[in-house]
DNA sequence: TGACCGCTTGACAACGTCGTCACCGGCCCG
DNA sequence: CGGGCCGGTGACGACGTTGTCAAGCGGTCA
């Protein structure tokens, strides 16, 4: 910029107003500068910029992995509102680490991000207090924060989601429902698990602990999971999985069962000690339409797009009291809880 | 930084001391400099680090879209580089508008990332040529740039593998392969419709244009162009897809297709007007082996990783020639290559 | 005529950090 | 006893911007 001033014969200050766009400038002198401009190549340093003005006009996500449809989709609808603010997006995946996590909100934080959209992989979020009294913005989404700030905070509605998702099962005859979910850790698989119980209760069904299975959605976990259940005395005649890389392990598991008949195809005999169970997933992905798997989807781009509001609403001005959404789920029947007992 | 240098009683230089661990510094003043930077909750600002040091430790990543399973793949690996080398990475998604990756581009570098990675989406890169002479470093991956100034650029063999999935086509016996590609101003569209005419060159079959339809990957445009093809009067016995989109469309357009026999199931009768053709696509994607859909893999990941470390070896200050790495692809068979006149 | 106005322009400090250099006191060595 | 060395510390400017304030200039109005 000093060149720039220097080579068109002017002070720094208007060059400033000329690439800002600021009033107040000579017609003819602006032509100069900007003559300049071209003429060097200038692009103004909006490091130095934002090291002025206080703010950065950049956010940060964490997100577990951008690799993950679900996340990558959250991901591309944080972008777009973010770009349609003029505000760039740092992007990093925590894998679940909760130090990773830390690091990463902590690298955005030195870098002064304006705002952070988290989903958090860690249970403590008091290293956040003293960012958010700095002045960061941050909004939570997908699961809750730990101890912590008081921010604010988006979600799906788990558990009425996991609820309708076995009710399905329920009112098409299922009566042994076998739950698969993630690490009883993760605050969605407990949403999702109490989702479950309420729709058993509510049917007057028991609660059967050998039924229920969570933990890491790696294929061999699912994999024993499933075949245990299954040549149980009294397998389960529906599954539901508790989040999509579940379901499509799941699918895989039942691939891998030779014996099994194809969809909506039924063995001949009356005894079926190993016919294919029906199944809902929690969470939608691609293809299920093809494999017509009856999935609760919930709706990613929605969470991305509303986390993403509500912080610009918050970098705007916006300080009312702390807000946490629930966006609704929605079941997508394709027909995959219909076999079994009751169809 | 200098409420903690009054805090602690020293001077400011005295502080940044300690907060970069530098040498020479009594380890009671640097106690007592900890304790100020703890109790007010300090955090070094790295905006004016790097204004200072001249790089910003962070990269600009542009891809066509986060949300497409075959660019978050990438983008992982990218991140996952790049925090290995403690950077911080700008993501953006260009959505196939050379405009807005353009913007995003000029974005990052007035934020003076200290390089970039790009797929391109547009023609002309000549609004690089400034940028890199201003001593950013740049790397196009997936696809090479249009005019501009020479970079490394890493890319898979499109022509190779297409060549080898069509030929796997007619390996098993198919005469008549139609191919359908993406829009042709794209580069990988071209090189796989290159492969295409290499291998039905090479094994003396004719090109017909009528075989041939390339455009967006858009559902109603494939099934347009699947249905005209399959009712010709003599309709292609295979599908080669080029790309992970138009396989999964062109498995929607066979759903949809009632008359269909399911994959490996023959009709009865000889005639077989609407009999499922092969497929074989360019592009593996989740499911894809439930499906038992014949791929030709890429390798995102890899991508992603090469031009991550190519990045990172620029900026350690290798300055030799440009450099173009081609990753090879890789044969998945299925089995969905076989159905048809062959097996 | 002089006070005042609007328009244009510029000088200067400040944002928060770090590199450079200088300073100070104590110690060793000749 | 004096010079040199060393560990520890601080003053200052620079990175590239922008906000603040003031000044120059020609013209208008009382």
């Amino acid at each position: 910029m000093n060149d720039v001033a220097a080579a068109a014969g002017v002070a720094l200050k208007t060059v400033s107003r000329v690439v800002n766009n600021e009033p107040g400038v000579n017609t003819a002198t602006a032509e100069r500068v900007q003559a300049a401009i071209d003429r060097l190549g200038y692009r103004r340093n909006d490091g130095a910029r934002t090291l002025r003005q206080g703010r950065t006009s950049s956010i940060g996500l964490v997100i577990e992995d951008v690799a993950d449809p679900f996340y990558s989709g959250l991901s591309r609808a944080v972008e777009d509102v973010a770009l349609g603010h003029d505000y760039l997006v740092f992007t990093g995946s925590s894998g679940e680490s909760p130090t990773r996590e830390r690091d990463l909100v902590l690298a955005f934080c030195a870098r002064r991000v304006d705002g952070l959209i988290i989903v958090p992989a860690g249970e403590d979020h008091e290293y956040l207090t003293p960012e958010v009294d700095a002045g960061i913005a941050a909004v939570f989404a997908d699961r809750p924060p730990g101890a912590g700030p008081e921010t604010d905070i988006v979600l799906c509605d788990n558990s009425s989601g996991s609820r309708a998702g076995v009710e399905h099962l329920i009112a098409h005859g299922h009566r042994r429902i076998a739950f698969l979910g993630d690490s009883p850790a993760i605050f969605t698989a407990q949403e999702r698990l109490r989702g479950y119980r309420q729709a058993l209760a509510a049917a007057g069904l028991p609660y059967e602990e050998r039924l229920v299975a969570m933990g890491p959605g790696d294929q061999a976990r699912v994999q024993a999971d499933v075949e245990r259940m299954l040549s149980s005395p009294e397998p389960p005649t529906a599954l539901f999985t508790g989040n999509g890389r579940m379901t499509v392990a799941t699918l895989r598991v039942f691939a891998s069962l030779a014996s099994f008949a194809p969809p909506g195809v039924r063995h001949g005999g009356g005894a079926e000690p190993m016919e294919r169970p029906a199944l809902v997933g929690f969470d939608d992905f691609e293809l299920a339409d093809l494999l017509k798997i009856t999935v609760v989807a919930q709706d990613p781009v929605g969470l991305g797009r509303t986390a993403a509001e509500l912080l610009f609403q918050r970098l705007s001005g916006d300080d009312g009291p702390p807000r946490r959404v629930e966006l609704p789920t929605r079941l997508v029947d394709r027909g995959s809880g219909e076999v079994g007992p009751g169809s």
